[in-house]
DNA sequence: TCTGGGGTCCTAGGACCC
DNA sequence: TCTGGGGTCCTAGGACCC
């Protein structure tokens, strides 16, 4: 290869690949009834609409909305309404980033319906870029029936940014921006990514409106004004990469498992079996990213639409340094009881708990102390091996933590639930010829 | 009646230490 | 009445993202 420093800088670009109305499609594409019917998919405890067909936005159902508050809108227009499948789109979404891994080895799967790719050596004009991507999105829509947009740009900001302009401005699917395209000045700045209400209200009063004017800013402004975020936020948006891919398993400092409880709960036992359950599912998350936790963190969030409290507060969280780092559910489940003992305050209306791992390391780099039993170290981690495969196998909950009560699954109300056409066998898609 | 669950990064204030 | 300065850690909260 003889590519000169600057040649290499010239042919490199970001594509950002996000699926269309991710949940709503994976749940057309084992019933294709749906095909043009509006259709929106509600979060857990069926709260909200998290996500929402075309058709769904047309008649005018925001996103995030409360269920009871469009419940009159979807029966008037015969809305499908699903609850949240998470284990079906999560296989969805496995499928379709292995499709984009075969086509670019640069891959940063930044959520689970959106990947980052960089493109370097690939191509040479913005044409064949833009046709390698129209056979990208081809493919992934005939192997995975899920339909996806491709935006290429100078920096990841870019590659968003014409992300947008291909799901609401072209019928191919695909567009590359430039730095100096002309669309800039028709866009506006709430649009970029980045930039959220706050922003977009301070920077409107300044008289910036487009993504063009944006360009202009000064960045010793832009700095003062919204930080070193606002100023990489500047520079990517006028063309100067700020932001690399990542690897997200490394890369990531914190997590997490909480849900909202269907009723409020007012007694510690009962928080503590909850929180139980999530650190069973914390301790598989961590065992799968084969990382240990040295600070575990409980939360306790209290219903803030009926707030009891004088004081007003709604968020009550304290952590513990864990003494040897661990990914072992049955230490978690200790930690979390422990620790949500000092929270809890009796006569408080609980609406949510979660618990939140951090300073994560290697688990194989766990620092044991002088005083740890390696023996029966080894032993606990065959133990939870052997448990995660039985649970695999059979399926969650197969085999679990008695702390967690009997019988346990996060409970959840689901009444619009699709079954899982692909992660269960007894749920298989059946065609009737 | 009914209002999600993950993340990131930054800032501010209080406790505590030297 | 007067009452350091600088550092770290912790908690809370706010901005953004999906």
């Amino acid at each position: 290869m003889f590519f000169t420093d600057q040649a290499k800088a010239m042919s490199r670009y970001f594509a950002l690949v996000d699926c269309n109305n991710f949940y709503a499609s994976c749940e057309r594409v084992f019933n294709p009834k749906l095909e043009k019917k509006p259709v929106v998919v509600l979060s857990n405890n069926d709260g909200c609409v998290i996500a929402r067909s075309n058709e769904a936005k047309a008649i005018g159902i925001p996103m995030g909305e409360p269920l009871f508050k469009v419940k009159a809108l979807i029966r008037s227009k015969d809305v499908k309404v699903f609850s949240a499948n998470f284990t079906l789109y999560g296989d969805m979404s496995r499928r379709v980033m292995e499709v984009l891994a075969d086509h670019c080895a640069d891959l940063e799967v930044y959520s689970i319906d959106e990947a980052f790719m960089e493109l370097r050596f690939y191509h040479q004009s913005a044409n064949s870029l833009v046709a390698w991507a129209e056979k990208l999105r081809a493919t992934v829509y005939q192997w995975t029936g899920i339909p996806v947009s491709v935006g290429i740009g100078a920096t990841k900001t870019l590659a968003k940014l014409a992300n947008h302009v291909a799901k609401k401005r072209t019928r191919t699917g695909v567009y590359a921006i430039r730095t100096d395209d002309p669309l800039l000045h028709e866009i506006t700045i709430g649009e970029v990514w980045g930039i959220g209400r706050r922003y977009e209200a301070r920077l409107r009063q300044v008289g910036v409106n487009t993504v063009r004017e944006l360009q202009c800013i000064e960045e010793g402004w832009m700095r003062q004004e919204f930080g070193v975020v606002g100023l990489r936020l500047l520079k990517e948006i006028k063309g100067e990469v700020c932001l690399l891919l990542e690897d997200p398993v490394t890369a990531r400092k914190h997590t997490m498992v909480s849900r909202s409880f269907a009723d409020d709960l007012y007694e510690l036992a009962e928080i503590q079996r909850r929180l139980a359950l999530y650190a069973t599912r914390l301790g598989e998350k961590l065992r799968h990213y084969r990382q240990a936790a040295g600070v575990l963190t409980i939360y306790l969030w209290v219903n803030k639409h009926r707030n009891r409290r004088r004081d007003g507060r709604t968020c009550f969280a304290r952590s513990v340094n864990l003494p040897i780092a661990t990914n072992n559910t049955n230490h978690l489940i200790s930690w979390s009881a422990v620790v949500a003992k000092a929270l809890f305050e009796a006569g408080t209306n609980y609406k949510k708990a979660g618990i939140m791992a951090s300073e994560l390391v290697p688990e194989n780099l766990s620092q044991g102390n002088l005083f740890q039993d390696h023996r029966a170290h080894e032993r606990d981690n065959r133990v939870m091996k052997l448990v995660d495969e039985l649970n695999q196998k059979m399926g969650q909950s197969t085999v679990y933590f008695a702390a967690c009560g009997e019988r346990p699954s996060i409970p959840l109300r689901q009444d619009y639930k699709s079954v899982n056409f692909t992660t269960n066998w007894q749920e298989l898609l059946e065609i009737w010829g």
